[in-house]
DNA sequence: TCTGGGGTCCTAGGACCC
DNA sequence: TCTGGGGTCCTAGGACCC
């Protein structure tokens, strides 16, 4: 058995947790930039916010209602998905942390009976220690266990703990749900099977294999299969190195000159060479791209990337910044706006197996040495205290976050105060 | 005026090898 | 009239996830 346990409202629940007065009251936090709405409370999604809405088409639904709006603090979120797992771990040493506000649990061991009474605890203790409420669905293979959350969390008299612990459970809640549901079944897949009539996850997991397998790859052969019931995800308890890594993003306002694109640019590669470091991994394959807003069909478009394959694969951010500054100024041009700016690497070795040169000049030990003083410095007085001079200091195109709430439990002088 | 930022896996097709 | 049989690696594109 598996459980899937799952954050309710994520984004909005770490901020109600320090701030009572938004007990009750629809809330809803943006994307970076303030752009998009990535999380509602249940309140918000009554109100009828989208997933993923501009903020902007929806301000008079927000006046209208007195929203509660909140710019991302994903410092905040981070730390608080942190303390959620640390309480979850408590509880089973089988655990994977899925993404930032889920995590399935293996439940190897538990007798039936106890196995609902256990869940039931576990969220109790998550509320009581973290402030965040969970949904916990509990069934035989993972895909069923989503369903399972899905239904714990829509179905009050649940109270946050769903169980498809039959046969006859299972074949009710997959009639009762739409394919939409479904893990591993998106927008291009529902459309696709909704075409054939398959309409319920039980339409779906009851179709002919040779039909899903032709139409939707071994992918949606093994969603199937877990829907039948036949387990075909184990439980990944060891997280997996990257094979890509990217830093991107948006600026706050559109840029027209070179200096502060590239800036953005060096600290972008600065950010995912550290990103390397963390997972003790090197890369060769480097790639640098900008462009305008698509959404400003009245203005000119330019949009172009660059790859540079480096002769050895590196993790030192001097290296990566060196050359992503090169590769950004051999596709800039005068005369557009710009609006995002990222670095992406690839070609992802680990440390210890980096394919040296024989003509190589750099002298890779004190590289190393100078990160690791580097890391060393900026995890004890804070990210990007000492950092390349290229990277700058003006940050003109800075995120815009105009409704940032405190990093509360990570910054000593945004530490919440209590008055008694 | 304002529209996010990360990732993974699978398949088909082309280039190449003997 | 006849035209092999077996592989690998890489990339682009399309699906999915949070």
């Amino acid at each position: 058995m598996f459980a899937l346990v799952d954050c309710n409202n994520f984004y909005a629940s770490c901020e109600r947790a320090f701030n009572p007065g938004l007990r009750d009251r629809p809330i809803v936090v943006l994307s970076n930039n303030d752009g998009c709405i990535i999380a509602r409370s249940n309140e918000a999604k009554a109100l009828g916010f989208k997933m993923g809405e501009p903020a902007y088409k929806v301000k008079g639904l927000i006046d209208k209602h007195q929203v509660a709006v909140f710019s991302s603090n994903y410092t905040l979120y981070g730390d608080m998905s942190q303390r959620v797992m640390n309480c979850l771990a408590e509880f089973s040493p089988d655990i994977e942390i899925y993404s930032i506000d889920e995590a399935f649990i293996g439940l190897k061991g538990f007798d039936l009976y106890e196995m609902e009474a256990y869940c039931r605890k576990i969220r109790a203790t998550v509320i009581r220690n973290t402030g965040i409420p969970v949904s916990i669905g509990i069934a035989a293979t993972k895909t069923l266990a989503k369903l399972a959350n899905h239904v714990a969390k829509k179905e009050k008299d649940c109270d946050g703990v769903f169980w498809i612990n039959s046969e006859e459970k299972r074949k009710a809640v997959l009639e009762r749900m739409p394919v939409t549901e479904i893990w591993g079944v998106g927008r291009q897949y529902a459309r696709l099977l909704e075409k054939h009539k398959l309409i319920t996850s039980w339409d779906f997991a009851e179709a002919g294999e040779e039909w899903v397998r032709q139409n939707m790859t071994v992918v949606g052969l093994r969603t199937q299969k877990e829907l039948r019931g036949i387990s075909c995800l184990s439980l990944e308890m060891i997280e997996p190195d990257k094979k890509a890594i990217c830093t991107s993003r948006s600026f706050g306002q559109m840029q027209t000159e070179a200096q502060p694109i590239a800036e953005a640019v060096a600290t972008f590669a600065s950010r995912c060479a550290a990103k390397l470091r963390k997972q003790k991994s090197c890369a060769n394959v480097l790639m640098v791209f900008i462009h305008t807003n698509a959404f400003r069909k009245d203005l000119p478009q330019y949009a172009r990337n660059r790859v540079i394959t480096l002769p050895v694969a590196t993790n030192s951010s001097m290296e990566f910044v060196k050359y992503a500054v090169m590769a950004f100024h051999s596709i800039f041009q005068e005369g557009y706006q710009y609006k995002k700016a990222g670095i992406v690497v690839a070609g992802i070795v680990p440390e210890a197996c980096v394919q040296s040169n024989c003509f190589d000049e750099v002298e890779r030990s004190k590289q190393a040495q100078l990160m690791k003083t580097l890391d060393t410095i900026n995890n004890a007085i804070g990210s990007e205290k000492v950092k390349i001079a290229t990277e700058g200091s003006g940050r003109k195109w800075k995120l815009r976050q105009e409704k940032l709430t405190p990093c509360y439990t990570t910054r000593w002088k945004d530490i919440i105060t209590v008055n008694t």
